[in-house]
This record gives structure tokens, C-alpha cells and sequence, in this order.
DNA sequence: TTGTACGCGTTATCAG
DNA sequence: CTGATAACGCGTACAA
């Protein structure tokens, strides 16, 4: 109806040029051999007319697409966005671009979009998988020779590279650190949903990013003596109204809790804003650590304390593994754990002893 | 060289069903008519044969793909990243999707992405342009047919839809404000580089908003009887250290100056920071404002007051405008302007009388 | 070194 | 309604 691309080819270009279409494909395409003087024609005549390579109809011959499908869980989010401009100036100084693609961590789209991306045919998958246990359609896509890389989540039955925080780790060494200080009883709070509002079974949380950390909240807490550490697990932090009413049951429990552990920076965001609201003062009355280290978390007063989630790294990575498989390298998946340091500023203090 | 893929067609599709190549297209394809057996035995071969159309394929016959180039300054950006979300859902929605590139605001790389989608045969183009004055790039994919719309910028000569923020007006909005609080000294803080940091010609600032924004500031402060202006806009405040000077700078003029415009919210974030460090308190101290909302606004003490650019509306409004325009839309083009309220929280106080 | 001719997977035309 | 068959623009054996 509209597309009425009047692009040129190959062939008008070696018409201008007086060679053969096949002459001007091979200087064109920079492949084969010519000699000097076709070439020298051909590119002039070509940069006469204004020629544009069609890049699609180069893809249907080659078999390869110069792009790559790239699926995070929220765009909006800083932690992705960051990783997507790792994942984008790697991929660019490869000569590769990327499609973007939205899951909304949600599985169905998460499908959707795989079969979208695959069906133009891109070069390979770079996803943060929304749930580690329903993977087949990423699966799919490696069976059939488009090599997947997960960001920031693993799924081991997928056997593809990983690139991840410490997430078990993290959690333990900053459990550690508030122990030192004499915090029992610490909160974490996830935005992750259940039927109930109560933390399940851990094999059935799909994101394994979180289901690393609760588990190792869980451990270590138990570690630590405390002896329903579930309880502790604040699930459904998704908007500013649910994030309020769990800040509200947690300081029910207060001066038992004396810390909270946010899981993302947005979670993070509305905890400290309900804290302020309510007339606490960090870190006395409140400790509180944060994952990702947002832009903002060095203008409150006091500075936040993060779990450092480089996330442009964690892109960088991703891109690096993808273009190395793209290149061939058939050794086996592997996981590559990014360190996720504890960058401790103004938000922790002593335990509140009663 | 990797890429074995081994998609099946529609010819191995109708094979399978027992019918010609050109049904099964037909039924695959969703056009022309078939009779509702072979109709049927088309869909359940394809169903049971695991076909995935080829895309690629289909764009170069139809002529058309169903992908939208986007170019933005830096996806990092929340301003940005959030405009792509706004992008990216309108676009899904008329079964678009999206590849997108980072300029990191140089011509240079912007030239570059434009060729690069427009080999790739992008249906549209969504750009934030650098520099309004070098728009030949545009112009020529707009001729060859690609419908161009322009993100948070207008460029006159360019001939194509723009969705832009208030931004004269805006200004204009927050400096009575701020001139009924009694300020008169008020800087205006952009990361905008110029050669020799001092402010330029008007004419040669390339991003549109920007200029809109400082010609906007110029005016009203002269309306105002401030003299020389342009003493009070500060470019280059572009990384920590070089805003860091910029408020070393203001200062050093204070108490003449009473209030800072922070351009957008990274400055503003880098800006308050300062503040704080030095001791000042908002809004006694110091009066702040910023243009974009970002997540964090609410969670300083004072709380920021800004300029709201709602940028995932600003997307929609694009994508929008993008998709009528491949709908075969001529109208002549048109800026559409988002509005974008001044949102008084808590750092706008009275001018601090000597 | 250059040119011919065919294939990639679709859509689309035009007889049957 | 259906089935050959020709595009679409480029890469590439194979032959000259």
C-alpha cells in the first residue's frame, strides 16, 4: 500500500558500471575477487546513484541476519536499560544490531516474543528469562541453531550461557554484615507475586535471580538462629500502594525487624519514601540495603547502602558470549557470575536494641 | 558458517498437506482463498511439522517489514528508555516491533544508525535528532519513501511529524513562578558542550529542545530585567566532575543567584548532591528545579519539584503518529506538543533577601 | 578475473 | 477454488 521503495540493486548499479551483476555483487558485497579498474567503476557508479544495500535480501542468501533479539522483563527499568547499552555497544562493535523486546515478566509474551524474534530469523537470543522451569521455547530456538544467552537468570535444563550477580551470595554476605551489627530479624522485600501473598515452595518461584536470593536469605538466616525466617519474606511489593501496606505490616513487627533488604531499586525507592513519611530516621530507627545501585541512591540522606549489580557489565558479557557462539565456539554452556559487591554508605546502623 | 538452520517451508508444508506450494502460501500467508479442506489440512501439517514463517522472506516479497528503527540519545536514560516503552507497547500493539539504536547524541553515529536501518528496510524511522541543522540523512529516507517522526525535537526543515514537550513554554512557566517567589538570579544548568564553555550563538545549538528551552530561558529572564542573561546558563555539566564545577561556579555568585534549572534529571540528581555536600539546605539555601520526573523525586528531603515530561506518552504519541503515517497518512506534517506541567514539591522556596 | 544461471522463502499473477 | 510460475535482491557454484 505505502511501501513503494524504489530502491536500487545491484543490478542498476552494474548497468551504471558497465560489469556484469555479478562483478558489482562482489565488490559490492566485499566478497570474492575483481580487479581493480571493475571495482573502482563499480563503486563510483554506485556512490553516483546513491545505492543502499538491501540488507534482508543479503540475510535470505547468507542464511545470516546481522541482528539480534534481545527480551528483558522491563525496558523502564534502569537495570535493564543499563543492560541493554551494554548489550548494544558490544553487539554494535560486532556489526550486529538489536531488536528489543518487552516481556512484562511474563511468560505467554516471553513465548510470543521468542517467536517473533526467531521467525525473523535473527542471529541469536539474548532473554532474562521470566521463569526458569518453562524454557522449551528457548529450547526450541537452540535446537534449531540460534544460540540464547539468559541475562542476570539462569536456567540450568536450558543449557545455555548465563551471565549473572551473586545472588546467593550477595544476600549471605550482607546478611552477615547486618548480624555484625546485631540485626536479627530482617525483612526482605520482593516484588515478586504469589496466589497468597505468602512465600510457597522455592521451586516454584520462576525467576531464578530471586529465587537464589530468598533461598539464600533463608539459609542464612536459619544460619543464624532465627527460626521462621519465611515470615520475613515480604512478597507483592509491585506498585507504591502494595509496597506501602508491606511496609506498613513490617513495622507492626517492628522493633522485632530492625532491617530491610529491597530487592530492586524501585521497591527500594518507595520503602525509603514510606519510611521518611513516617518520620523514621536512617539508620537509627531502620536499616536498610538496597539491590542495583540506582542513579539516586548517593542523593538521599542518608546515602543508600546497595548490593552493586553492574549491569552494564552483565550486558557486555552476554553480547561477548552471543558473538563468541555466533563464531562457533561450541564448548559447553557456562555460567559467568559478575561480582555484586556491597557498596556500604549511610544506611545501616546498629540493630535497635529495645 | 554456524548458521545451520534448518526452517522448514511452505513447501515442505504443503508437501506434507497434499496440496500446491501456492495454497499452502495462501493459507499460511492469510490472503487469497482456500477451500476449508485444504484449509484445514494446511494448518494441521504446519501444526504438526513445527513450521515457523520466515520473515525475511516475506518483507522482501511484500516489500514492507514490520520492524521500526528507533534512534535515541542514550537508552540509559530514564527519559529515553522510558519514551522507548511507550514506543515499543503502541508499535506491539499494530503487530510492530523494534530495533533500536543509541546515537550517544553524535551526528556522526546517527548518520550511521539511519543507513544502517534503512539497509535493514525498516518500515519507519523514530529519531530524537541530534542536530536540527543536519537533517539530510532524514530527508533522504523520508524521500526514499520511510516515514520519519522525531522524537522530544523538531527540526523545521526535515518535513516530518514531531512530538515535543513545552519546552519554551515551560521555562517561561517555572521562571514567573520562581520571579513571584522573588527570584531574579536564576541558572539554568545543561549539559550541552560548547567549545569554549561559554554559551554560543543560539542558532548553534543543535537539539531543538535545548535551544527551544535556553532562548526560552533568555527571554523571559530579559523580560524580567535581568541584562545579561546569558551569564547565568551553564553548559557542559555533563559527568560528575564538570558539574560538580558548574556548582562551584554558581556559588561563588552567590548570593546573587538564588536558583538553579537543572536540565534534566541526571544533572538534577548531580546538582542536589553538591548541594547537600556543601551543607546547604533546600529550599532556604538554594531553589531547584528539573525538568523529567524520575523515580526518585519524591524520595529526596525536600522533595524535587519539576517539569513533567511524560516521555512514555511522548512514545505513544510517535508511534502512533508512525503508524498512521504506514497507514498511508498524508497529511502534512505536524508538530504535536505534549504538555508538560511544572509539579511544585518541595525545592522551590522565596529568594533568600541578603 | 568475469559472467551465467540458479537458489533463498515468500508473495502475487494468471491461467486452468 | 487451485496450481504452475515469475518476481523480490542478493550470494555463489560453475563455467567461460
Amino acid at each position: 500500500m505505502s511501501g513503494k521503495k524504489n530502491s536500487l540493486t545491484v543490478a542498476d548499479v552494474a548497468r551504471e558500471a558497465k560489469v556484469s551483476k555479478a562483478t558489482a555483487a562482489r565488490v559490492l558485497g566485499e566478497y570474492g575477487i575483481a580487479s581493480e579498474g571493475a571495482r573502482k567503476a563499480v563503486l563510483e557508479a554506485a556512490e553516483r546513484l546513491g545505492y543502499q544495500p538491501n540488507d534482508l535480501a543479503r540475510s535470505m542468501s547468507t542464511g545470516r541476519s546481522g541482528l539480534v533479539g534481545v527480551i528483558v522483563g522491563d525496558i523502564e527499568n534502569a537495570f535493564f536499560s543499563q543492560a541493554v547499552r551494554g548489550i548494544s555497544d558490544t553487539l554494535r562493535a560486532a556489526g550486529l544490531n538489536l531488536i528489543i523486546s518487552n516481556s512484562s515478566e511474563q511468560l505467554s509474551e516471553e513465548i510470543e516474543m521468542v517467536s517473533v524474534l526467531l521467525r525473523q530469523r535473527v542471529a541469536g537470543l539474548i532473554v532474562a528469562p521470566t521463569d526458569a522451569r518453562h524454557v522449551d521455547h528457548l529450547k526450541a530456538a537452540l535446537a534449531a541453531g540460534t544460540p540464547v544467552v539468559t541475562l542476570d537468570r539462569h536456567a540450568p535444563q536450558l543449557g545455555a550461557d548465563a551471565v549473572c550477580g551473586e545472588d546467593r551470595q550477595s544476600v549471605g554476605r550482607v546478611l552477615r554484615r547486618l548480624q555484625e551489627e546485631g540485626h536479627r530479624h530482617v525483612a526482605y522485600v520482593t516484588a515478586m507475586k504469589t496466589r497468597d501473598g505468602k512465600l510457597g515452595r522455592l521451586e516454584e518461584i520462576g525467576i531464578s535471580a530471586v529465587r537464589e536470593r530468598i533461598s539464600g536469605f533463608l539459609t542464612q538466616m536459619r544460619e543464624a538462629g532465627v527460626e521462621d525466617p519465611a515470615d520475613l519474606v515480604f512478597v507483592g511489593a509491585t506498585g507504591d500502594d502494595e509496597t506501602t501496606a508491606v511496609v506498613t505490616r513490617i513495622l507492626k513487627r517492628s522493633p522485632t525487624i530492625t532491617a530491610i533488604l529491597a530487592s530492586d531499586s524501585l521497591i527500594c525507592a518507595r520503602v525509603f519514601r514510606e519510611l521518611s513519611d513516617r518520620g523514621l530516621t536512617l539508620p537509627q530507627d531502620m536499616t536498610l540495603v538496597s539491590w542495583f545501585d540506582a542513579d539516586w541512591s548517593r542523593v538521599t540522606t542518608p546515602r543508600i547502602s546497595v548490593v552493586d549489580q553492574p549491569t552494564y557489565q552483565f550486558g557486555q558479557k552476554a553480547a561477548e558470549r552471543l558473538i563468541a557462539r555466533l563464531k562457533g565456539d561450541a564448548s559447553p554452556p557456562r555460567v559467568y557470575v559478575i561480582p555484586t559487591p556491597l557498596l556500604e554508605r549511610g544506611t545501616i546502623g546498629p540493630a535497635k536494641t529495645e
